[in-house]
RNA sequence: GCCAGGAUGGCCGAACGGUAAGGCGCACGCCUGGAAAGCGUGUUCCCCUUCGGGAUUCUGGGUUCAAAUCCCAGUCCUGGCGCCA
């Protein structure tokens, strides 16, 4: 959330950055005015409630005094100012609250030298990791969703017949090698110096409101029936709101928390060959960061949260690129983010490398500086002394699993229909070097001719 | 789930219908050869350029001229009982 007092002075630059994010059901002009009107209102109630203080102190003095008449003198017209004071507070109550609401739906302020832009296109990349010496992979590389079947190792059918269309269940080897990528992942951000979380799935909406996904974005998240509850879209709101309404020590900055949870989204609207297999599914499992810093650090922050989600790439050796997103393509509480994305080689599309195959989003770095943090009410004190003050807000997914294990199934696959477990993952995986796939169960496969 | 008790500034803690003591911590000043102690000032948010004003005792309602204080509802905490993987 921009301050309010920001957007009273700046509403030049609040106009241009809604125009930069194509937001368009911003209506500044109205917020100005009730803005406006709420500061009137409160001034008059704050002069009439001064003089009723004024009156009411002084009828304690008389009662004291014992001069009743003058006493009941006061008291009249303590009752009037009630009166008046009421319609006046009331109204400034309401446009108070509408402001509050309102203010809610403005996006972040994107920072100096994030790239202009409408779209995904605009975006720029910034490097390109691992593509000077490629692994020899087949002629024609399998689709992990092909794949992940031939081997049976991903089952969509049986997960839709469970759950729904996107969700899906990992078995034997693949089941194994996503709780190995878990607890790698764990053990790189832990020598990164961050301390691990684990929080509580489903969430208030308090908390989603402190990131951001509330109000604006509740058609994406899962809500339980009858609670005042959601499943988590991301360990971002459990970690980030874990200290809402809290004063942090400097001392205590900057602090790092990772945290791994299953992830559930709603994906309205989203089926298609690009979204095919696991790439865009209901649930899906992640380990987070979230890191609280002071204000000053939080650009520098971004950069080394950046590399610490990269190094998870690098030390299984999958090539990546890291994209600066545009103006237009930031989300809505972010003030910059990088996005890395992996090579998966299975499926070509327009706009994947020459090398063939597609990018596959797995992180985005965010400084989201102030704006969740005062929607939250983090704050630290910058000095023993000095008043709280809001602090700032980074983030990235080090990172999200399930398109993980399918650069894995494609970038890893062998000539023979195999697939070779990354070096750094194989003490994880009990030493087995090669995913060979197990036999399929039940009538059905005999009935394909897949089971003997 | 039931019963009882509780929630006051960064922390502790009083006031229990008359307009929020005191202490600790922290900062600044005075004092000092220097330090400690001592003394003074400050240490939440909002409006107002200044002066100043308003709000704020977990949250929301109510009673009252006046609510931290009384009443109702809720949230959370503590203890006891019950239930439970």
């Amino acid at each position: 959330m921009l301050s309010r007092q920001y957007v009273r002075e700046h509403p030049g630059e609040v106009r241009e950055i809604l125009a930069a994010r194509g937001v368009t059901d911003v209506d500044l002009d109205e917020i100005l005015e009730i803005d406006e009107e709420w500061r009137e209102l409160k001034a008059r109630g704050d002069d009439l409630r001064h003089e009723r203080n004024e009156v009411s102190s002084k009828i304690g003095e008389l009662k004291q005094a014992g001069d009743e008449e003058a006493a009941q003198e006061a008291i009249e017209r303590s009752q009037e100012l009630k009166a008046e004071l009421q319609d006046v507070e009331q109204r400034a109550d309401e446009l108070e609250t509408e402001l509050e609401e309102r203010l809610l739906e403005i996006p972040n302020i994107p920072q100096e030298g994030v790239p202009e832009g409408e779209d995904e296109s605009d975006n720029v990349e910034v490097r390109r990791w691992g593509f000077d010496q490629l692994r020899d992979l087949p002629d024609e590389v399998t689709p992990h969703y092909d794949l992940g079947e031939q081997l049976d190792i991903l089952d969509f059918e049986r997960g839709a017949k469970v759950s729904g269309g996107g969700f899906y269940f990992l078995k034997g080897e693949a089941a194994r090698l996503e709780h190995a990528l878990i607890q790698f992942m764990r053990d790189v951000h832990r020598e990164q110096d961050y301390q691990e979380v684990f929080p509580p799935i489903p969430v208030n909406s308090e908390s989603m409101t402190g990131t951001g996904q509330l109000p604006k974005f509740a058609d994406d998240a899962y809500k339980l029936e009858d609670e005042d509850l959601w499943l988590c879209p991301t360990a971002e709101v459990p970690v980030t709101n874990m200290y809402r309404d809290e004063i942090l020590l400097a001392d205590d900055l900057p602090l790092k928390h990772q945290a791994y949870t299953p992830n559930f989204r709603q994906e309205a609207g989203e089926h298609g060959t690009e979204t095919r297999g696991m790439v865009r599914v209901h649930q899906f499992n992640k380990v987070e960061l979230v890191n609280f810093v002071e204000p000053a650090e939080s650009d520098e922050r971004l950069e080394g949260l950046l590399d610490e989600a990269e190094a998870v790439l690098r030390r299984l050796g999958l090539p990546y690129r890291v994209l600066d997103l545009c103006t237009g393509d930031l989300t809505f509480a972010s003030a910059k983010t990088y996005d890395i994305e992996v090579w998966a080689p299975g499926d070509d599309m327009d706009d994947g490398p020459a090398e063939g195959g597609r990018w596959l989003e797995v992180s985005s770095a965010s400084n989201f500086e102030d704006f969740q943090a005062r929607r939250a009410g983090l704050r630290y004190r910058p000095e023993r002394h000095e008043s709280a003050d809001y602090l700032h807000t980074l983030n990235a997914s080090g990172v999200a699993l399930p398109r993980v294990l399918v650069a894995i199934l494609e970038y890893y696959q062998n000539d023979d229909g195999t697939v070779t477990v990354p070096e750094a993952l194989v003490p994880y995986m009990d030493g087995a070097e090669r995913i060979e796939g197990s036999e399929k169960v039940g009538e059905s496969a005999l009935g394909a001719g897949d089971r003997d």
